[in-house]
RNA sequence: GUGGCUGUAGUUCAAUGGUAGAGCCAUGGACUGUGGAUCCAUUCGUUGCGGGUUCGAAUCCCGUCAGCCACCCCA
């Protein structure tokens, strides 16, 4: 039997109702905060993702789908959203003109990793880029549109994180200052932490080593590195988080691992999340579009993972979409009357089905009932020649005949609509 | 990329190295034109795959593939 890839997930009916509930929700808050919607290529010339995330990111050294097209040129299936974002909004000369530029995108992610829970190869996002927004009223309204998205769809669990890992003036100060003071400390570093002094000093802040957590106490703390700016923006986005519903926790400590983010850092954590506990998370990134060409241009974004909220959904119980209408025949003449019955109630735009086989009427019925309908017609011999239906109401179990020219009207009165 | 655990019917799970089973689901019947509750019956398997040990392997060993969980890292 052929099967799927490695953490490429089928979804069923079944799950589809609370990923809608999920994306429409999205949809709905996008749109009260002015954001519209970007549709995005699923790939993207490689050096798109190596110029957005960074050459030396893991996603870009051991996690992307990478292939050549046919010209021998070096295609991606995008990892994530933003860096297609900025490269779109760079290209185009018509929105990049303008002052600001509120953007919002959904659709599936790539990456090669191995899957475990809430992290899969091909997986789902949404998030939004605001360009054109130094000021930090957009840090603020960014996370602020994502609190109410968590809100709205019923997640009520969570934690919100923010930080401020400063910017290229101020950030070497505090890099160099934290490399010193773990350097000092090497001999007592666990593995992944020796490696992260080498390549990225920041991560040595949200080790989850027991043997590297006291090593944390005493580090430099970025706060007392920020430069002016950077201070006061901080101060800013949490006075404007402080005076909104959205309730944030200050947390030195979170770093995150694209290089594309200056100043303002954030991440929505849940515990029932296990090992992956971010199911949103972004910042600020001013120099990001500057990379990809386009003029200096103050940003702010975010990325939420879909299935990892669905995770945090689960026992949310979401109605189970049923059918209006199921026909009920004993075949022949009746089956023909019902199938044109059912095309004319579905022309009228009622959810219609039947079962063309010629089943006893109990196997009919539970099928009607399975497939939730709301009501039976029932269309036997005795109906066909009398120019009638019965019609059974299947909550509540009570039946009635009506003359088949007026069955619209009938279903009409039962159904409200 | 690294590590741990697990692979048996559509599904959830049993079976001391000795004839592969049960619940649920599905289908049919009790109820010949009426669903949901109850009862009864029926279908379903190269025990993931390939080797090895053994008189004999679902069971033990090796390999491989897949899934889950964790690390790295990320949504």
């Amino acid at each position: 039997m052929l099967s799927k890839p490695p953490g490429i997930e089928d979804i069923f009916p079944d799950r589809i109702g609370i990923r809608n509930l999920i994306t429409d929700t999205a949809r709905d808050v996008f749109r009260l905060y002015n954001y519209r919607e970007i549709i995005i290529p699923v790939m993207e010339f490689t050096e798109v993702f190596v110029r957005g995330l960074g050459t030396d990111t893991d996603i870009v050294t051991k996690e992307m789908f990478t292939f050549e097209d046919r010209g021998g040129r070096s295609l991606t299936l995008r990892p994530e959203g933003t860096a297609s974002v900025v490269r779109a909004y760079v290209e185009n000369g018509e929105y990049n003109r303008l002052a600001t530029c509120k953007l919002f995108y959904a659709g599936p992610m790539f990456r090669a990793e191995r899957p475990q829970k809430g992290r899969l190869r091909q997986f789902n996002q949404f998030g939004a880029e605001l360009f054109g927004g130094g000021d930090p009223y957009f840090d603020f309204e960014i996370i602020a549109m994502m609190d109410d998205i968590a809100k709205r769809t019923g997640i009520d669990d969570y934690t919100l994180l923010i930080n401020s890992i400063g910017c290229p003036a101020c950030r070497p100060d505090f890099v160099k200052a934290l490399t010193e003071y773990y350097t000092g400390m090497k001999h007592l570093l666990c593995r992944d932490c020796a490696s992260r002094l080498e390549r990225n000093p920041l991560r040595l802040l949200d080790c989850k080593q027991d043997s590297c957590q006291p090593l944390k106490k005493d580090s430099p703390k970025i706060t007392s590195f920020l430069c002016d700016g950077c201070r006061n923006h901080h101060e800013s986005v949490k006075a404007y988080l402080s005076k909104s519903a959205a309730a944030f926790t200050e947390d030195h400590l979170l770093v995150r691992g694209l290089d594309y983010y200056t100043r303002t850092t954030f991440e929505f954590v849940a515990t029932r999340l296990g090992g992956q506990n971010a199911f949103a998370a972004g910042g600020r990134y001013d120099n990001l579009v500057e990379t990809f060409g386009g003029k200096p241009t103050p940003a702010v974004g975010f990325a939420a993972g879909i299935e990892r909220m669905e995770i945090l959904l689960e026992e949310r119980p979401v109605p189970a979409a049923g059918i209006d209408l199921f026909l009920v025949h004993t075949g022949g003449k009746t089956l023909e009357r019902a199938v044109s019955l059912c095309s004319m109630l579905r022309r009228e735009g009622y959810s219609t089905d039947l079962d063309p086989g010629t089943k006893g009427f109990k196997s009919q019925f539970k099928k009607a009932d399975r497939e939730g309908a709301l009501l039976a017609i029932v269309i036997g011999e005795d109906e066909l020649s009398a120019g009638t239906c019965t019609v059974k109401d299947l909550k509540s179990g009570e039946q009635t005949t009506v003359r088949t020219d007026v069955i619209v009207g009938h279903i009409y009165n039962k159904l409200g609509r």
